[in-house]
DNA sequence: TCTGGGGTCCTAGGACCC
DNA sequence: TCTGGGGTCCTAGGACCC
């Protein structure tokens, strides 16, 4: 099956392996082989990372944390540190960059680097690949898992059929006999709900899907789904690996212990929420023009309501008033709520127009005395960190002068 | 111990404009 | 008069991914 004439795919795809428990595991080398679940330990928590030890017992991802510690009941379960993962995600990411610029950061804990102009000097891809494990490993002590193939899609697949801690090269040649004996569920995009569907059609392995006639597809579940099942089934992927893209959005989201019906303390989490998105706009020189609330409610069901402005904002009040009146509009008092979140969507450059005062002449806008104060609570969060911060004080109008810290900001 | 939180992309309908 | 068609923006919901 493999041909030495075949030059070395030139596609990698790194993906760390049980990342944010392979990071707590640094600072807890005593629990080092032992089933670890990091996760939310409410009531209402779930699986955000096991090792592998866990995953023996039939652990995953996403899972509630009962129904886990139901399957192994002596885990170690240890809540999640973001931002711990955060820092070591800044540096696995800089070492690939050290392989390639080409590098594709697709999550916190995984990448694309396109090698195929670091092969003159670095060697066949698979000395690359298996170089840089050793070296992540090495300089973070952290294992991740590499594929290696000719396009995205097929180094994703092999990186998840290398883990953990391997590595796998799938060459042009092969593509397609690895794949068409697969199920539809290896498919990019391919989920329980598309899977079933396609099932209803007799559609099961990837060779099934390669072999539909491309409108027949797209009438089952659509014309961009459809496109792209037909290709990546076939082997064809021609998306290129890209440094730099644009957030479109900035959200937070909470789910309460139990389902919260007091005005006063959605109006708080909503606060406290549009604070902390007005923030990372700010920090990232972004704007945003559209408010979104989302909210769940103690059946699960869940609705969005969103609302253009007229100007783009980068201010706490401004999105902390706009998402209030959505939920007045949107909710019936007194009804239970299980989850409640803001998101910022149709982001922009922030270019400074906002900043002039003649933009906010309208009473009912911002003052610049609320922009003073949220770029206080900015430097303060700076300096002292976010957790010491009250946004509640916003609630109260900075007098012309006031700073952050005599307003009752800090704590 | 029922179902997190951060996102992206797609679809579909209506408004509106030419 | 009795009914086109394309394009864009906005909104709601849902599937999917990590």
């Amino acid at each position: 099956m493999q041909n030495v004439e075949e030059p070395s795919p030139g596609i990698l795809h790194v993906d760390m392996d049980a990342f944010f428990a392979s990071v707590e595991l640094l600072d807890r080398p005593d629990l080092r082989g032992k089933p670890v679940i990091v996760g939310g330990s409410s009531v209402r928590g779930v699986v955000t990372s096991a090792t592998y030890e866990a995953r023996a017992y039939g652990v995953h991802s996403a899972m509630p944390m009962g129904a886990a510690l139901r399957l192994c009941p002596k885990a170690v379960v240890l809540p999640p540190h973001m931002e711990k993962y955060r820092a070591a995600s800044r540096q696995v990411m800089a070492l690939f960059r050290e392989v390639t610029p080409l590098v594709e950061p697709l999550s916190i804990d995984e990448a694309f680097l396109d090698v195929r102009g670091a092969r003159r000097l670095l060697g066949e891809s698979n000395v690359i690949a298996q170089r840089l494990r050793a070296r992540v490993l090495a300089e973070t002590g952290l294992p991740c898992s590499v594929g290696v193939a000719g396009t995205k899609f097929m180094a994703k697949l092999a990186s998840g059929r290398a883990k953990p801690d391997g590595m796998l090269v799938i060459r042009p040649s092969e593509v397609l006999a690895y794949l068409h004996p697969l199920s539809v569920r290896a498919l990019w995009g391919v989920g329980a709900k598309t899977a079933e569907q396609l099932e209803r059609y007799g559609l099961r392995t990837v060779g099934d899907i390669a072999t539909t006639p491309l409108e027949s597809l797209v009438r089952t579940v659509g014309e961009a789904a459809g496109t792209r099942l037909h290709e990546l089934a076939n082997g064809i992927d021609t998306r290129e690996i890209v440094t730099e893209s644009q957030e479109k959005s900035v959200g937070h989201e909470r789910t309460f212990d139990t389902d919260e019906r007091s005005p006063e303390t959605l109006r708080r989490e909503l606060l406290h929420q549009s604070s902390r998105v007005a923030s990372r706009l700010r920090a990232a020189g972004l704007v945003g023009r559209t408010v979104a609330l989302k909210l769940r409610f103690s059946d699960f069901t869940t609705i969005s309501r969103s609302r253009t402005l007229a100007e783009p904002t980068d201010l706490g009040r401004r999105i902390y008033d706009e998402a209030t009146a959505i939920f007045e509009a949107a909710a019936k008092a007194g009804e239970p709520i299980r989850l409640i979140g803001v998101r910022v969507e149709q982001l922009s450059e922030a270019d400074g127009v906002l900043h002039q005062p003649a933009l906010w002449a309208d009473e009912t806008a911002p003052s610049e005395g609320w922009r003073d104060a949220e770029r206080t609570v900015d430097r303060v969060s700076a300096r002292f960190g976010t957790d010491i911060l009250r946004p509640a004080a916003l609630l109260r109008a900075p007098k012309s002068g006031e700073t952050a810290e005599q307003n009752g900001t800090r704590n």
